[in-house]
RNA sequence: GCGCUCGUAGCUCAGUGGAUAGAGCAGUUGCCUUCUAAGCAAUUGGUCGUAGGUUCGAUCCCUACCGAGCGCGCCA
């Protein structure tokens, strides 16, 4: 099934062949929505630049090109207007008949990708002995929504968590734990990832005053590269307690990821290295192994290296990134690598791509993709903290938005002499609030910085999460009030007349198109922008056109639209990693 | 110094080589005996950072400048 800007596409093309020949048909129709409803439902401007061309007015490029096409199937007669744009309106009929064809269908229309991809999506990475904080939230909750849509579409999606479990804070971490709780290092359970981070930044602080201090933490993480057994159970119990705490998060945010931390790809690092010097990208500098980069230049405008062995031997990085990229397309047999991290590692990135392209090791047909995402800032613009500075624990601020969002239903609950029993009043309090939290995130265009706030992304109007959600317990709330099954209908007869019934029916079709945008842009915002507007159409439908009160046709064909409408609410939000409520 | 990202309404943000640049919030004003008013409708508000250029047409592409953020060799 053809979307309709697919669809008016080929006949397009096929009209420009028709009337002015082959060599026009390659022209873009420079087909989009319509700019402007009062113009259709899509318009074509390929008019305009090819009037030039064809040395005729834009106009009467026009008038051949409708004079041409054949689109009836779909559309009333397409209209010329202003100095040459070609408008197309959907026929009531054609959508009633797409709404009947989505009426039993659970995926709404969108269909499986007829090639589906091998993809490896590397998203939240926390480092171990760390707590998560709000950075690793964006990462988390924009990897899970992109994993959601391209498994959705059917690709096979590895969804990696690639940990900061290594490298030389454990020496420190280890040394100094050796001396303050040694128990730690051998039995589980003795201390939680609370006192880890304490010690963790005591650890830091020894290591730079104390040099007899970071000697130690030197040779136990010589220990540790060795293998040593004391040194290695003591990281792996280190691992595990981290381990446990991010599986509380993710059990919260309804996030499931793959752990293969930094460590996994060790023994693949000397290869790398042996690799690149075999391609001759390898080059000693300052007792360093490098490789120089083209296009990036330091302070002083020389070629930069990218460090791919430290002076004292050991690796980095980036040594790691590229013994992951390649394991990801070799060993995982990966076709597209998405990075989700923030912007900041855009150069990263950029020059791991870079060595690994000149290294030979991407194929031509190995799509890979850092996504971008900026920083999360206060109300007053500068990088989030709390009052005393620290940074503000991903645990704490789950909390918060669930506190917050209780308080707000207590507060309803009240105003309207409701009652409700605890169990919901905390599940509605959970749902909403961390749906909230990630809608919030999702609904911006990521590659810019995020400015955070509770009372914006919980605010009851507006472009947030318990909108959308409200729009949807609408729907529930006439199921309910009308004793109807929306499952029972099952071949509906569909009269679509009045302007809400046909502005939401257009709107719900248009779900497929969005799904595959989203897939290929890598943007969430855009499946909230198209969630924000089905729930806004909603909202007028509801208020212009009476649903149990109407006389057949009307009641079954709106019964239908706020089923669909529900239904495409509950899939687009799932896709966001969002659930929905019954009642609120 | 170089590089990347960004600059759109009072605030937070969408958006696109094409028709009169959109939304939410805030402000003003209507609409609840009616499927939950957590809603709907109306209305105020813009030299799309500045200046050039390309184009039939630029907020969008190019150049310079101004401003903000981030990054720039042995942390990740």
């Amino acid at each position: 099934m053809l979307t309709n800007l697919e669809y008016l596409s080929a006949q397009v093309r096929r009209a420009l062949t028709l009337a002015f020949g082959a060599e026009v048909s390659g022209a873009d129709p420079l087909l989009s929505e319509a700019s402007n409803p009062k113009f259709g439902d899509y318009q074509a401007n390929v008019a305009l630049p090819l009037a030039r061309q064809l040395k005729q007015s834009p106009r009467q490029v026009a008038l051949e090109i409708v004079n041409h096409l054949h689109v009836a199937e779909r559309f009333e007669v397409p209209a010329i207007a202003g100095p040459g744009f070609i408008n197309f309106t959907l026929k009531p009929s054609y959508l009633a008949a797409q709404m009947q064809a989505i009426q039993s269908d659970p995926r709404l229309g969108v269909a499986l990708v007829s090639q589906p991809q091998r993809v490896v999506i590397d998203f939240s990475s926390p480092n171990i002995a760390k707590e998560m904080h709000v950075g690793h939230l964006r990462s988390t909750i924009i990897g899970d929504c992109l994993a959601r849509v391209l498994e959705f579409q059917g690709h096979t999606v590895l969804r990696l968590n690639h940990v900061g479990d290594w490298g030389t804070q454990f020496g420190m971490l280890i040394t100094y734990l050796r001396e303050v709780c040694p128990e730690a290092l051998t039995t589980a359970e003795v201390i939680d990832l609370g006192d880890l981070v304490a010690f963790y930044k005591r650890a830091k602080h020894r290591f730079d005053a104390d040099a007899d201090f970071r000697e130690a933490a030197r040779q136990e993480v010589v220990k540790l590269q060795a293998g040593a057994a004391d040194t290695t159970q003591a990281w792996k119990l280190l691992c595990e307690q981290s381990r446990q705490e991010f599986q509380v998060i993710y059990d919260r945010l309804q996030v499931h990821l793959s752990e293969r931390g930094e460590s996994f790809y060790n023994p693949l690092l000397p290869q790398v290295l042996t690799d690149l010097d075999a391609a001759g990208l390898l080059a000693q500098d300052q007792g360093a192994q490098c490789v120089f980069l083209e296009g990036f230049t330091n302070k002083d405008g020389n070629p930069q290296p990218l460090i791919v062995q430290k002076s004292d031997g050991g690796y980095n990085y980036a040594t790691t990134d590229l013994a992951a990229l390649r394991y990801r397309i070799q060993q995982d047999q990966a076709q597209r690598l998405i990075y989700v991290t923030d912007a900041g590692q855009a150069n990263h990135f950029a020059q791991v791509f870079q060595v690994a392209q000149r290294a030979g090791w991407i194929p031509h047909d190995i799509e890979i993709t850092h996504v971008p995402f900026g920083l999360v800032q206060g109300e007053d613009g500068k990088k989030l903290k709390t009052r005393s500075g620290e940074t503000i624990r991903l645990r704490d601020l789950l909390d918060e938005a669930i506190v917050r969002a209780k308080a707000d239903l207590e507060a309803r609950l009240v105003a309207e002499s409701r009652r409700e029993d605890p169990e919901f009043i905390e599940s509605v309090a959970e749902a909403i609030g961390i749906g909230a939290l990630k809608y919030a995130d999702l609904s911006q265009n990521r590659t810019s910085n995020y400015i955070f706030s509770f009372d914006k992304m919980l605010a009851l109007q507006g472009n947030t999460a318990p909108y959308m959600i409200y729009a949807y317990v609408r729907v529930q709330g006439i199921s309910r009030k009308g004793g109807i099954d929306f499952g029972q209908l099952t071949h509906p007869t569909l009269v679509l007349e009045a302007d809400a019934e046909l502005t939401l029916a257009k709107h719900i079709l248009q779900l497929p198109e969005i799904v595959q945008q989203v897939a290929l842009e890598l943007l969430p915002n855009r499946l909230c922008q198209y969630l924000f507007e089905l729930s806004q159409k909603f909202n007028q439908f509801y208020d212009r056109a009476p649903v149990l009160s109407a006389a057949e046709p009307q009641r079954t064909t709106r019964l239908v639209l706020c089923d669909r409408t529900a239904q495409t609410l509950k899939l687009g939000l799932a896709l966001l990693g969002i659930q929905v409520v019954e009642r609120m």
